[in-house]
DNA sequence: CTCCAGGGATGAT
DNA sequence: ATCATCCATGGA
């Protein structure tokens, strides 16, 4: 067990926000990997807890001993100077209540590929929807792992997906997905698509590599980039950002031009706006929620009589 | 039951 | 270049 400073860092704000599917809450604690590594995380204050998966008499496999806690603050991105990106955000009334409710969330680096296989399956799916899905290929694919008395899987990688056929994938259930997902496993796996050479490209090519994958468009790209690339100026729209967009941004618009809106959100948002958009996002999610809950409790629920 | 979801590929204008 | 349609599935 570790313990790592973490200030102005909100753990269960950071992995219930839409960008990550496979942490889940046990108690007070978080169980979930760290790429390959099998981790438990709590948050105390301004501290993070940590128990890894690695057996103790056992020499650590990989990396120096002892870089477990480098390994967590880079994974959850500790060293973002927060307090400076959320002083680059506009200050209108939306954008200032959603840095308030967010307070804490930071954009965390994901493994590449799973951030792009995630993805791939996550369109026209809930957020719950997605874990399940995440959950099921890790289940399925993965490597399990045993720490503390319970079980967890690592995210299978490109190779093993590519090896599977689209039959298995859709017992996930991936739906029409599957086939996108294979087809990139296998692009992955071959090499033909070098994720982490990848790494070295303009956002605009980066961009343009990721999209000729198959089940890649430009929202899927735009969250890969912000959530394995670190490409904090990404933005992503997808039907809450779309929203509100439309609603607090675009008022008067009957239809939006997506090239000028891109444009308006690069100049707008500035360079953290991949950062502004998951604050929108989550913000706009949480007031939904909450809305809903109100209307369930104490709004009128017109219930009709029933006819016959 | 209906509606909708962190969209993309395809084919028609 | 922009627009309409289809794609599977399950939670709300």
């Amino acid at each position: 067990m570790i313990t790592i400073p973490a200030p102005d860092f909100d753990l269960a704000k950071t992995l219930d926000s839409g960008q990550v599917f496979h942490w889940e809450k046990i108690d007070k604690r978080f169980l979930g990997t760290i790429g390959d590594l099998p981790v438990f995380v709590e948050q105390n204050g301004n501290v993070l807890k940590v128990r890894d998966g690695r057996p103790q008499s056992l020499p650590q496999a990989h990396g120096e001993p002892g870089a477990l806690p480098g390994i967590v603050a880079n994974y959850f991105a500790l060293d973002h100077p927060l307090a400076e990106v959320c002083a680059s955000f506009p200050n209108d009334p939306v954008l200032n209540a959603a840095r308030n409710s967010c307070r804490g969330l930071r954009i965390i680096r994901q493994p590449k590929w799973e951030c792009l296989a995630t993805f791939i399956c996550s369109s026209m799916k809930q957020v719950a929807h997605i874990r399940q899905i995440s959950k099921a290929l890790r289940e399925r694919f993965g490597r399990r792992c045993e720490i503390d008395h319970h079980v967890t899987y690592t995210f299978p990688s490109a190779r093993r997906l590519a090896e599977s056929s689209k039959a298995e994938l859709e017992r996930c259930p991936l739906g029409y997905r599957a086939k996108n997902l294979l087809a990139t496993a296998r692009l992955v796996s071959s090499g033909k698509a070098d994720l982490e050479g990848w790494s070295a490209l303009s956002d605009v090519d980066l961009r343009k590599k990721l999209c000729e994958l198959p089940g890649v468009g430009p929202k899927v790209a735009n969250c890969v980039m912000l959530f394995a690339y670190e490409r904090l100026r990404a933005f992503p729209i997808d039907v809450w950002i779309e929203r509100v967009l439309t609603e607090q941004y675009f008022p008067r618009a009957r239809r939006l031009n997506a090239r000028q809106v891109l444009e308006f959100c690069d100049a707008y948002f500035g360079k953290y706006a991949g950062y502004a958009q998951q604050y929108l996002f989550h913000h706009a999610r949480v007031e939904s929620k909450s809305k809903g809950k109100r209307t369930r409790l104490t709004g009128q629920v017109v219930s009709s009589p029933r006819l016959g």
